[in-house]
DNA sequence: CCCGGTATCCCCGAAAACCGGGAGGGCGGC
DNA sequence: GCCGCCCTCCCGGTTTTCGGGGATACCGGG
């Protein structure tokens, strides 16, 4: 309730205000940042969850991170242990790296995720996941070598978290592809029956096709997202939002 | 940036301070709805998503709501073409129900359930969409005859939104189904496996058993969940969150 | 003009999944 | 102690899917 804590508020208050009308990525990072970098805060990015498998270098869309701390995250695969990232799975709400509650699976790996982070100078940090529609879609880390934030500060980093990554989200847009669905728009159709426990028959039937054709959507499909069979197209098919529902 | 906007973000941020000490959910209720009438709202309430099929009616978490539309809405089955409902899945920012874009193919109804809700006192709206690690799970509304508020006092409602979400759901938790898992760990296994793509024999090496006891878990999963194969067992099972990824 | 992608159809053999039975043992509740 | 559920395995027959070959036609870009 200190004036500080207002102070904090009418400004991120205001930067939200402000996001709108930028239009360079650079922008939007270093207003992001000069505010942070108030309470504290020596780094911070924003991201998107990488799929299985895939670095999340090429993820960031906007950071001030120490160096070679991501090329060492990549390269050790730091990424399926970082419990950070896994509680973002779980939560909704903001959290400081630690209050992240132990899973004691993932213990060993975990810890040394987060020493080694804490060599790199991030000894504490504090992260806002974010989740839309298909579930968690990446977050915001802040970090520094310690930390200290009143709840309202908090609050206040919540939503601007939120609205920069809107923003990061938009002013990024050109990188991704351009209007590049994988899939045909028949194959994503046979796929949505499918989904439904359709077989390949009465696929053909409502959409007036032979079961031939329905059958060389389905391999045509499975060939191009790399699949098993349908079953595992369907999921990959819903996870790349090629389909939906 | 006016005083009446300040004093009103204060007030947000009391209140989102304090929700964390109430239990009882009818506090929440209240202390929420003394706020938000300060700026034109007569109702609000803090929805669950209805599973298909369902009644919003059971899934209303709190709410203070104009007497007859939700039974009229259920009976109605407004749910299906609400367009409220429907711009909430495509995005994860607050908006007022004027700024939902028309879509053609539902046109007609859309219309009416507006022109209903208006009719029962709900001219305007303010829809903050909820959504999770599992995508879009529910909404708070707020509505009345007529709305105007400037952007720094929908952003402390945003936030406000989201914390009072955290707060219905905790304090109306017990009426959540007890450990009420449909499937068996086994059938779980299996179908996790069957995401992935992997054959009933794969699976069986995988998890040390037999083909024919893998397909007994398929075939069971199938009949308790009602799906047709196992490509739909496995989507519904992802719906039902008995498996998860 | 050719190439790549899409949309549509065809065939066939092999592999996998589905169906509807059984069956035995364990474990927890009423 | 019985009933219901879960875990595990088995069988035989039917349906569906998979894989790998085709084919024809359209359409748009380099």
């Amino acid at each position: 309730m200190s004036d500080a804590d207002d102070a904090f508020i009418r400004q991120s208050f205001d930067l939200i205000d402000g996001l709108d009308s930028l239009s360079d990525p650079l922008d939007v990072q270093k207003t992001i940042f000069d505010l942070v970098a108030r309470c504290g805060f020596s780094y911070f990015a924003i991201t998107r969850l990488p799929q299985p498998g895939e670095r999340i270098g090429p993820n960031l869309l906007l950071s001030v991170w120490p160096e070679g701390w991501l090329s060492h995250y990549d390269r050790v695969g730091h990424y399926r242990h970082d419990p950070v990232v896994r509680h973002c799975f779980r939560t909704t709400e903001p959290f400081a790296w630690n209050e992240v509650p132990h899973e004691p699976d993932h213990a060993p790996q975990a810890r040394r995720v987060m020493e080694e982070a804490r060599e790199h100078g991030m000894g504490a940090g504090y992260c806002v996941p974010i989740h839309d529609a298909h579930g968690f879609q990446g977050g915001i880390s802040l970090a520094g070598e310690r930390i200290e934030m009143t709840p309202r500060v908090r609050r206040a980093i919540h939503l601007l978290g939120l609205y920069a990554w809107s923003a990061a989200a938009r002013t990024t847009a050109r990188h991704r592809k351009p209007g590049g669905r994988l899939l045909s728009a028949r194959e994503r159709d046979v796929l949505s029956f499918a989904a439904q426990g359709r077989t390949r028959e009465e696929t053909a039937d409502l959409l007036g096709l032979s079961v031939e054709t329905v059958s060389t959507y389905l391999r045509n499909a499975r060939s191009k997202i790399g699949t098993r069979n349908t079953t595992h197209t369907v999921i990959e098919a819903l996870r790349l939002r090629e389909i939906v529902l």
